[in-house]
RNA sequence: GGUGGCGUAGCCAAGCGGUCUAAGGCGGCGGAUUGCAAAUCCGCUAUUCCCGGGUUCAAAUCCCGGCGCCACCUCCA
């Protein structure tokens, strides 16, 4: 199995370190928000790969954290009027709701605010190796010291000078230099705080995955993934905490999802270009979304249209229609298995895999095709389970009544409407198959 | 301004020195089939990979120079 480490820039040989197992820690979601498609890419990528890291036979230990504190969280919770608490919570069950859906398997899911101690201990050990320092309150994070020693820059690939000519920041008074980040945030009337050795406050951004990672996997992580927005400064100032505070490797691969665009730009808040998850599940299928974010290779960026879901329910419905016809019990064809494999042990090339599967459609066997199915199914596709639908069948049997009557514009009427829903109908010698497209 | 990445058919997207007169999806076109459709099946849909040079027996793939786009440097998956 071979991985790109943006580490070191370069395709990886990658096997866990120990006891057969993938550690591996996600950036999970701010809940902030409702969850985005944008969001959904990297945790599909994700899911996919440990999927695929189990048909390989390592054991997967997972970890995507909730980050349930933050000033977004504070200030939007201010605006609606309402306990920042519940704001959090809000998010993070319309995001396992989601997640659920989208047949994510079950991860470890730790919140920021449930590891204060862990986080007040980390930067207590940072402070006593002398890469942070307490101001009012505040502690920040000594960049230049910790850069003398150990390297910071690593994986966004940038030296101090650059990152200060681009520095637009009104820097902090409190700070000693203008690299420093928050370790911890001193309390300001109106919000909320724990206690610290340091006085009531808050944790920074940064520290909270550098406690949780190292807390519920151990060091080092054999995986640290997340979207490539990451890179700098979030992902190097895990290192430069976690580095400090044990003076161990952090994470031995780094993996970066591209991100999803829309007429061409990045899918974020602030240009409004975004949709949300929840509401493209409603109209579409989690396969047919599932489809789409795996088309593109993970590290690139992904172009991102509404309609671009329709093409991909069409794909995913040929799919299924082909393999509707294997039984169940169908050997699966080894080699071309081993094909399949192939492409995704390189870098986790899913668009090279794709191809090989529908290209197998032209020429389908029953091996073949229980290869697919086997295939998708360990991708984290469910294909065939469809819920029972009472209204739907009434309308297919309403229209079939209506043929015998030969009352074509009633049954045509019937055969668009349910068209427009995403549902075909199809008039076989055997009756009328129904066929979702969505 | 600095750093990194990208530019492949109408759209999306693999390939990254020879198997490429370039996968695959969607769309489109023609035919079989059909109450009409849909699905399915058959055939077609880039002699060419942003442009211009160069290296090589051989380049979409490497190098140089343009042009265009994007990301990061600030919160962002």
């Amino acid at each position: 199995m071979y991985l790109y480490n943006t580490l070191t820039g370069r395709k990886e040989e990658f096997a866990p370190l120990r006891d057969n197992t993938v550690r591996a820690y996600v950036c999970g979601m701010t809940v902030q928000d409702s969850p985005h498609v944008g969001h959904m890419r990297v945790f599909t990528v994700f899911d996919a790969l440990f999927r695929f890291f189990k048909a390989l036979g390592w054991d997967v230990v997972a970890v995507q954290n909730f980050t349930d504190i933050d000033d977004k969280i504070i200030s939007k919770a201010a605006e609606e009027g309402i306990d920042w608490r519940f704001l959090a919570d809000r998010y993070e069950q319309e995001y396992r709701e989601v997640a659920r859906r989208m047949n994510f398997l079950p991860l470890l899911h730790p919140r920021a605010t449930q590891h204060i101690q862990e986080i007040v201990e980390m930067i207590q050990a940072i402070i006593d190796n002398g890469y942070a320092y307490v101001r009012e309150g505040n502690v920040w994070f000594s960049v230049r010291k910790f850069a003398r020693d150990y390297g910071y820059g690593k994986l966004a690939k940038m030296s101090l000078d650059e990152m200060m000519a681009g520095a637009r920041v009104e820097p902090d008074p409190t700070k000693e230099d203008p690299l420093d980040f928050a370790l911890w945030k001193a309390h300001k009337e109106g919000e909320p705080y724990w206690y610290s050795p340091w006085g009531k406050g808050r944790p920074g951004w940064h520290i909270e995955c550098s406690a949780m990672s190292s807390k519920h996997l151990g060091l080092p992580l054999d995986i640290h993934g997340g979207g490539r927005d990451l890179i700098f400064p979030h992902h190097e100032d895990e290192i430069a905490q976690t580095e400090a505070a044990t003076g161990q490797t952090f994470a031995r691969f780094w993996m970066h999802v591209g991100l999803l665009t829309f007429r061409g730009e990045k899918m974020s808040k602030s240009l409004r270009n975004y949709f949300i998850a929840k509401e493209i599940l409603a109209e579409y299928s989690p396969d047919t979304l599932r489809h789409l974010l795996l088309s593109a290779h993970y590290r690139s960026d992904l172009e991102f249209y509404p309609e671009k879901l329709r093409e991909h329910a069409k794909a995913v419905a040929r799919l299924k229609d082909a393999l509707a016809r294997v039984p169940e019990d169908a050997e699966e064809d080894a080699s071309f298995r081993d094909d399949l494999h192939a492409a995704l042990k390189d870098d986790f090339n899913t668009p090279e895999a794709f191809g090989l599967l529908f290209s197998a459609l032209d020429s389908p066997t029953p091996s073949k095709l229980a290869t697919v199915r086997g295939f998708l199914r360990m991708l984290g596709f469910r294909l065939g389970e469809e819920e029972k639908d009472d209204t739907l069948e009434r309308l297919v049997a309403l229209r079939l009544d209506a043929r015998r009557r030969k009352d074509y514009a009633l049954a045509d009427t019937i055969r668009d409407v349910l068209k427009a829903v995403g549902v075909e109908l199809m008039d076989t010698p055997e009756g009328t198959k129904v066929r979702k497209v969505r």
